[in-house]
DNA sequence: TGTTGATTTTCCAGATTGGACCAAATCCGG
DNA sequence: CCGGATTTGGTCCAATCTGGAAAATCAACA
């Protein structure tokens, strides 16, 4: 009868260590993944990042594909989090400031997990189940809230005008696709995203370009 | 001693066919390791995209590598060969009108080869002598160029301020890195790249964003 | 029709794949 | 501090896939 409970902590025995393994072949998985997509990445190679036995993998997760799953739920759930909580911040915020902190919010988390972006790109060269999933559970709801905001602050004459969707995946891939490229960047325009004060210097040149301070009103 | 003529067409004997395959697997290259990344891909998987028998490979390109090399060299090839007539066009026209003519022909580029930037976030994930391959052979003589002309923009405040290198990388990703997301954007903001009209207003939107027409002079 | 370039076919040795299995170690609750 | 379940380590496997070599066949051009 007292065996109700086994959602919020159904396991009355030990886990400590079992939960760090778990952690790091998410963040290896994590690593793998984005490098080298799902195909091109071998659970041995992860489990060996990790630093761990292989065959732990199919202990704490089945198979590969639920690692991935896994690890990409904790990208986004992480970034979730993060920018529920800068919103949070700006609640009563005017629109234009809650544009402008979700903008710095998402540069720098794809800074700091430039995976995030990876991730997406590597799934969405061609589709798969795994997208589908990944659209469905973790990118709509992040598009819909944007556009919305971004649809006023257009109305207002605060963000270019044209599509809102387009205008949307445009900032995004500002920040988190320029992230990506990471070492190319380096090699070719010498900018070192490592370096203190590029990231800043990227967030603002994303938000004066996107929400330009003059209200721009373009009859043609 | 007529034998001296090895550069134009070396082989008086046949080819036809031989150049027809060799295409081919250029083109099944280019999509395969676009998807899954050169790690990912297997000279199989290719050969077999291409309708091939496999070891076709070894014999018109050496190896792996250099299958990949020739690949690549044949999207930025043609990239550079569209880019510079492009350019030829609006030569004597002035910085905007130059610039304006460059965004629109990357982004009609990228939009015809999704692979020209798919590569690239492949490449970049980590460092590589490949990577290091595609900078200098060609990724660096179009951001000089760009860069350039972006900066005497900028001072006659055509363009916004900012690091012009991460202006031009805005830019950059703002076309390329958009329609490398391809099926996630159709999933997620119903935008579909193939439908007639959607690569244009992509570029006008990045025109309008980025050489905003009012001189925009932003005092501080 | 000969010869040379292109393609096919069969092969290989080795590496890698994801996953199964079980004994040992570890830890938690009592 | 001990009993029993959970984690882990070490080993193994069978299957597939890897890039590449080599020889045999074919096709085309002169």
């Amino acid at each position: 009868m007292e065996a109700e409970v086994i959602e919020e902590k159904p396991a009355r025995k030990q886990q400590q260590r079992s939960i760090k393994t778990k952690q790091k072949l998410l963040d290896a998985a994590i690593e793998a993944f984005s490098e080298n997509g799902f195909k091109g990445t071998s659970t041995r190679d992860i489990a060996e990042r990790a630093g761990v036995h292989h065959p732990l993998i199919t202990y704490h997760f089945k198979n590969k594909e639920e690692l991935w799953r896994a690890a990409a739920d904790r990208i986004f759930s992480k970034f979730n989090a993060s920018m529920g909580q800068a919103l949070q911040e700006v609640i009563n915020e005017c629109p234009r400031t809650r544009m402008e902190m979700m903008i710095r919010t998402y540069v720098r988390y794809a800074a700091s997990q430039p995976a995030l972006h990876k991730v997406m790109v590597q799934e969405a060269s061609h589709p798969s189940s795994r997208l589908d999933w990944l659209i469905e559970t973790h990118l709509r709801p992040l598009f819909e809230v944007s556009v919305k905001n971004l649809k006023e602050l257009q109305d207002a004459g605060l963000a270019p005008q044209g599509n809102p969707a387009i205008l949307f995946n445009m900032i995004r891939v500002s920040s988190g696709g320029l992230i990506a490229l990471g070492h190319e960047l380096k090699g070719t325009s010498g900018i070192d995203l490592a370096a203190p004060g590029t990231i800043d210097e990227l967030s603002d040149m994303i938000v004066d370009v996107f929400l330009p301070e003059n209200a721009a009103r373009k009859a043609d």
